[in-house]
Order: C-alpha cells, then structure tokens, then sequence
DNA sequence: ATCTCCCGTGTTATAAGGTAACGAATTGCA
DNA sequence: TGCAATTCGTTACCTTATAACACGGGAGAT
C-alpha cells in the first residue's frame, strides 16, 4: 500500500525535484523558464493543498509590488500547457504535477478534512474509462477524475 | 452498444419524465417542489446541453421579470442536494440527472463539438476508482468524473 | 381560529475566479 | 545591429457564486 502524497516526507525535496524536473524539460523542450514561471511554480509546490490563482497573485503581489491576474494565470496556463501544474475543477485551484515527464490522465483524491491532495495515475482506470465511452460510441480525449473523502492520516485522528 | 444521450429521442418526453420524477419523489420525501424549483428543473431539461446559472438567470428573467442570482442559485441547490441535477465542475455549468431515484456516482461523457452530454453510471469503475484510493488509505466519499471527447454523431460528421 | 415558526423567496451588495486587449520590454536569431 | 516573436505589465471588464437581511405564506400546535 502507498498513501501518495499524504505521507508525512521532507517537503522541501517536493519543491526541489519540481522545480529541477520543469528545468530540465523546458531546456529538452526549448521552452522558456522564466522567473516568474519558476516562482509560481514554487509557490504552487508550498504544500499538497490546492492552491487558488488569487492566493497566488496575493503572494506575487507580497513580493514584487503591484501585479494584476494576467500576471498569474499566464504563469499557469504555461505551467499547465506543459505538465506541470493540474487544475483541480472542482476546487478552482492548482496542484503540483507528481509526473510531469509524460502526459498522463491523472486522478485526485481530496481529502475534505486537511484539503491536501494526492495524484494518482491508473492506466487501468483511464483504459475503462476509454473503453467505456468508446461502447457509447465517445472518443475520450481528457478525463477529469476527482475523488472527494478522507485521507488516512485525518480518519486516524477522528 | 448503447448512444447514451447522444442518440436522437423525443426531447420532450426526457422533459416530461423528469419533472415526474422530481415531484415524485419530492412527494415521497416530504420535500416542496415549488413552481420555480419545477421550472428551474425545466429549463436544465430543455436539453442535454449544460446550461449556465447565469444562462437559468436570464430565462427566469424573461418569464418574471426582475430576478437576482440567488434565485437560480437556491433552485439549482436544492435540484443538486436531491439528485435531480448535476453539476459540471469542468464547465461550470448544471445537466439534469437521468437517475434521481437513487444516489448514485456518474461519469459525464462531453462532447467538445455539440457541447452535448451524456450521464454513464457505470459501477465497475467507481467502485475501481474507490478500491484504488483505498489502497492508499484514503475514504471516497464522492467522485466527480468528467470525460472531454467527440460523441459520435460529431465524429461522423467531420 | 389563531398563533407561531420555519421555510422559501426577494433584494442588495460583494466576493471569487477568469479573460480581452493593448503596449512596452525582453529575448532569440538572422 | 536589427527584426520578429514571446513575455510581461496594466487597465478594464466579464462570469460565477455567496453573504446578509427582510418579507410573506403555509403547516402544525394550541
């Protein structure tokens, strides 16, 4: 059994092999990974709870004085454009990317308690999925998968 | 091999079924289905589209008069807490519910081209989904599963 | 029959999330 | 060096959603 990101774990590693892991694929991929990029990213990375694009504008705004939304949903629309960020739907909010090498369809699991969130990345579920709509005659293109409920650290301490 | 929504039907008869239901089972629960909860429930029917609170909003206005958000967004909330719509976290947006007679996790099958949608219900992959959360420890409570695609009448016409 | 309380609705105001459009600055490259 | 494309700042605005308070009508209790 693995309990994802809801282990407890040295965070800092998270932060740090995000980052790296984005630098190397934007050099690999010709893409430019810009200052602002880099920070947002980070700060998406502070925790395994979602982030929303306003608290992150407020914590740019903290650090470089005025900016305004553009600044941080360009920053993201890059960020997820590339693999490295998730959007959350039901949240309106951001995680980092566990997985950022490959395209993947991932699944989240929210836990209603602290807020943080693992990813988790079954093939076996995105082929049923697949597979699934294909016999409705739907191509699937994109999965959303969130899940809602409790992580074991916070049914433990009920 | 089942087209789910997406095959041609007579649209009133979904109408008509679902407004039966509602106030069936309103009935059975001692719950009030008001005429603007009934017409709400209405017009989410009056496709398989999505349709926007603000989109509700205007409607509502047409036939009213003056009319505020918080109008459509109590109608919408009881139409949710009983089952008789669903929310789409991906589009912001409220499809009516093919089952409200039993709670129920659904997959939503969205086609990109005609915005239709499509509810599946499929058993075997939400109770994959929750077995696989549960290896890591963690209690699904509600999934919410969004699939992005062609539908096949789309799919055909290109 | 009346009272009372709860629920549903109207209304105003505002919060939260997101985008369009334009121009200035920077970067990569010929 | 100079050009084109990309990135970023800035202003303005749009969409989605909720908080808070007031009003009224219906159901059950007395």
């Amino acid at each position: 059994m693995s309990t994802l990101g809801f282990a407890s774990h040295n965070h800092k590693d998270c932060i740090r092999d995000a980052v790296r892991a984005a630098e190397e694929l934007c050099a690999a991929r010709g893409l430019r990974f810009t200052p602002l990029r880099r920070r947002v990213l980070e700060l998406v990375w502070q925790s395994h709870k979602p982030v929303g694009a306003y608290e992150l504008l407020d914590l740019i705004k903290a650090e470089r004085g005025a900016a305004a939304p553009p600044t941080v949903y360009r920053a993201l629309d890059f960020l997820l454009e590339n693999g490295f960020v998730h959007r959350l739907e039901s949240l309106n909010a951001y995680v980092g990317c566990d997985h950022p090498d490959a395209p993947h369809a991932a699944q989240f699991l929210i836990c209603n308690s602290c807020r943080r969130v693992a990813e988790m990345s079954d093939g076996a579920i995105e082929r049923r999925v697949s597979n699934r709509a294909a016999d409705a005659g739907f191509r699937s293109e994109r999965q959303t998968l969130e899940v809602m409920g409790t992580c074991e650290a916070c049914a433990e301490r009920q």
